[in-house]
DNA sequence: TACACGTGGTA
DNA sequence: TTACCAAGTGT
């Protein structure tokens, strides 16, 4: 163990401090939609949900989420697109189609029951040791760390430890304080309560220590430190790309959609036909060239852009220029792509960014 | 290890 | 407006 964590710990009083820290807990968690039981797979979904993003986004999207696929076997034998269009807005499409990979594998292997052995949890897709944890910790009782963003935080603070957060070496330094601190009776609301303590007391800025039920066990209180910690490196800003979008209309009346690479960015959601502008030649003639090329579409592209938007993502800027064209043409090559129909498009998965700029269109 | 991977909210 | 954030994982 590191030294610095060992000396910390000892100047902790883990009972007093599990027991103050539940306690709170009990009298002022939260009444969220994945707390009704310990069910393992709404505990597993809203895990997953809600890597990275806020509880009050998640709540509706889990809401029907449960209600469209309540059960491991509704999850398995859903059909893909049905899942994504479940997960359009959530973001890091790639969780949803791992946790129905994973749900397909716990169905097959496990038979329909999530599995309780660290190594085997842990090896589903989109589980790593956060999630494994939460999962074991939560539905299980199983006394195994689950350190996200709060745990860290609250414990850089209770422990003064001025490890860089941000550096994936760090995090198994808090694991090793959880599993000193973690209370071996209650690790359900043991880790529960470290994480709610972050989301509602111990903030990232201006924390309310005055309220905080475990503000007699802070180092970083007692020290008046508790703001600058915990350290946390910043991250590079993000690269822009020109975006030139064309929406392709045929003599039916159907648009021209394309569904993404099954890899990356946004994968396998549909969107406008789009391409990385190159800065040399016109936007309409580039566009002309982009439709034959990679649909096999003759159009006539309008000399002037319908739209034109910015769409930010956590690590690229989208300046996105967005074109209407005609054509007369019926058929288009790719087995990527498909004229779709208003109802077609409404019930496909779209990016934020292109399901904007067919609202748009609806409203002009 | 560092970066790809989304989105909407907040200071 | 910029920057950071919010219950991380995969490569």
């Amino acid at each position: 163990m590191q030294e610095t964590l060992q000396n910390q710990l000892e100047k902790m009083n883990e009972k007093e401090f599990q027991k103050d820290l539940i306690q709170w807990f009990e009298k002022e968690m939260r009444d969220l939609p994945w707390r009704k039981n310990q069910d393992p797979y709404r505990v597993w979904v809203s895990e997953i949900m809600l890597q990275q993003t806020r509880v009050d986004t998640v709540i509706p999207y889990y809401n029907r989420f449960m209600e469209q696929f309540p059960t491991i076997e509704a999850l398995a034998f859903a059909p893909e697109e049905k899942v994504l269009k479940a997960w359009e807005g959530l973001g890091y499409y790639s969780r949803a189609r791992n946790l129905q990979s994973a749900v397909r594998e716990v169905h097959e292997q496990y038979g329909g029951q999530v599995p309780k052995d660290p190594k085997e949890i842990s090896a589903l897709k989109g589980v790593g040791p956060y999630t494994a944890g939460a999962i074991l910790s939560i539905a299980y009782d199983i006394p195994e760390p689950a350190v996200d963003g709060n745990v860290m935080r609250v414990l850089s603070r209770i422990l003064s430890l001025w490890d860089d957060i941000a550096k994936p070496s760090s995090r198994k330094i808090f694991e090793e304080a959880v599993r000193h601190l973690i209370n071996k009776e209650n690790p359900s609301y043991f880790n529960q309560a470290m994480m709610e303590l972050g989301a509602l007391i111990c903030t990232p800025t201006s924390p309310s220590c005055l309220l905080c039920p475990v503000q007699e066990h802070c180092l970083a209180f007692s020290e008046g430190i508790q703001r600058d910690l915990p350290v946390k490196t910043k991250k590079k800003s993000t690269k822009v790309i020109d975006l030139l979008t064309v929406m392709v209309q045929n003599q039916d009346g159907d648009w021209l959609m394309n569904q993404r690479p099954a890899q990356g960015l946004l994968a396998n959601l549909w969107e406008f036909p789009s391409f990385e502008k190159q800065q040399e030649q016109e936007s309409a003639v580039q566009i002309q060239e982009f439709l034959k090329t990679d649909f096999n579409v003759e159009a006539v592209v309008d000399a002037e852009p319908v739209l034109v938007q910015d769409h930010v993502f956590s690590h690229l800027t989208w300046k996105m220029v967005i074109f209407k064209a005609k054509t007369k043409d019926q058929t288009s090559i790719g087995d990527r792509a498909a004229w779709m129909n208003r109802e077609a498009i409404e019930r496909v998965a779209l990016p934020v960014s292109h399901r904007k700029i067919w609202n748009h269109y609806l409203s002009t």
